[in-house]
DNA sequence: GTTTTTGTAGAACTAATGTTCGCCTAATAT
DNA sequence: ATATTAGGCGAACATTAGTTCTACAAAAAC
């Protein structure tokens, strides 16, 4: 990309701020007459320019077929994570009904960018209660991403539900000869071993975020 | 808003993922081939029924007038968050110069919805390395949210440079008579007491981003 | 000095696109 | 039974809006 000359410029900017204003993009006429061009052929000149240059995509013989390059490609990696719910170390964890699961009808959802699930659909959010799960650096108020998944791989948090304790825990999951080893994510700290019938896999940890003051 | 019947709730969707793929709205003539319609009064006809709904808004005589609602105030609220460097017990934390501050420039940025940050300006992010922050609840390869400001309120938690010690540390921060106190984020941990002329704060953290698998 | 390139201008042309109107069917109300 | 309303269809119409062509001037290249 060069440095774009001030006619140009000027168009660019106008083009943004129009998006901002409007919704949607402005005609070459518009341009016209919210720059002081005095020709629909000079606004198609530098809209040229621009597209050569990189910053908006032309769509010929579409009305208002401007795109703004950066704008439209940034709004597509968000997305809508339903909060359903608390996860606390005495209660199972409210897993959804993936038929009846309407995320427009959920009370509560955080925006989140898709990078942080990398990619993964069906991503739900539960917000931590108390201080049971701070051996997994997870404190009180955090909200975590999780999964809806029933099996996971060695190595994986994932937040289980122990039958006997009747507790959920999250827990780095390893499953080895005869038993399952729950080590937790700070490290100086010792794992616990249970019997493989005693554990139900909720969900696979995608991740935390914590919101200070 | 009532709850739509079907052929307003196609066309709306269709709208919504027209204007993904392509980056500016459909016109009424996309959307009878985008839903199988076979009139473009038919669309017209449910357009207003949208319209009259609060779903969308629409420009009379405009080519591709219409605005989703929602649509364009979400997409204002995001936020590009550089990642300035990283932070670990044995170094001093990499302060951005604000005048010199890039965003453009940086090399590795974070994508963060505004309601994170709460709106703050100023906001730059560190990656955590290795595992002296666990009393924090912050394990290696976090990322931490930072504001940039010298002074904090009694029981922020901010990032600190020990300056005896040569370490940075985040705890929560409480100035009382003679010597400030650190109080570890994790409650079952016992806080530190230093002099107050051997703390040098480096920020405020906003948030905590932990990303897993 | 001449030629070429760049930027601007105006107008005409054509395609794209919103609007309107008459007509039809089915369901519901009177 | 008849009137009314909602929903849909298709064509014609009028306006909007992208494209193109000619012309002109200033700057740059030769």
């Amino acid at each position: 990309m060069k440095a774009l000359s001030s006619r140009p410029q000027r168009i660019a900017n106008f083009i943004h701020s129009f998006w901002d204003e409007r919704g949607y993009p402005p005609t070459i006429r518009d341009i016209v007459s919210g720059c002081g061009i005095s020709s629909t052929s000079v606004v198609n000149y530098n809209l040229n320019i621009l597209e050569r240059e990189g910053y908006i995509r032309r769509h010929s013989e579409v009305a208002r077929g401007i795109e703004l390059l950066g704008h439209s490609l940034l709004s597509k990696d968000r997305l809508q994570v339903p909060i359903i719910g608390q996860i606390a170390a005495g209660e199972p964890i409210p897993v959804p009904a993936p038929d009846t699961w309407d995320i427009t009808a959920s009370s509560d959802t955080l925006e989140v960018t898709r990078d942080l699930t990398r990619g993964r659909e069906g991503i739900y959010a539960l917000k931590v209660r108390g201080w049971s799960m701070v051996d997994a650096l997870v404190s009180d108020g955090d909200i975590v991403l999780m999964e809806h998944v029933n099996i996971v791989d060695n190595g994986e948090v994932a937040a289980i539900w122990l039958k006997t304790e009747r507790k959920a825990t999250l827990k780095k999951f390893y499953a080895e000869s005869g038993y399952i080893r729950l080590q937790p994510a700070n490290s100086q700290m010792q794992p616990t071993y249970v019997e493989p019938g005693d554990v139900e896999i909720q969900g696979r940890v995608v991740a935390v975020i914590r919101q200070l003051a």
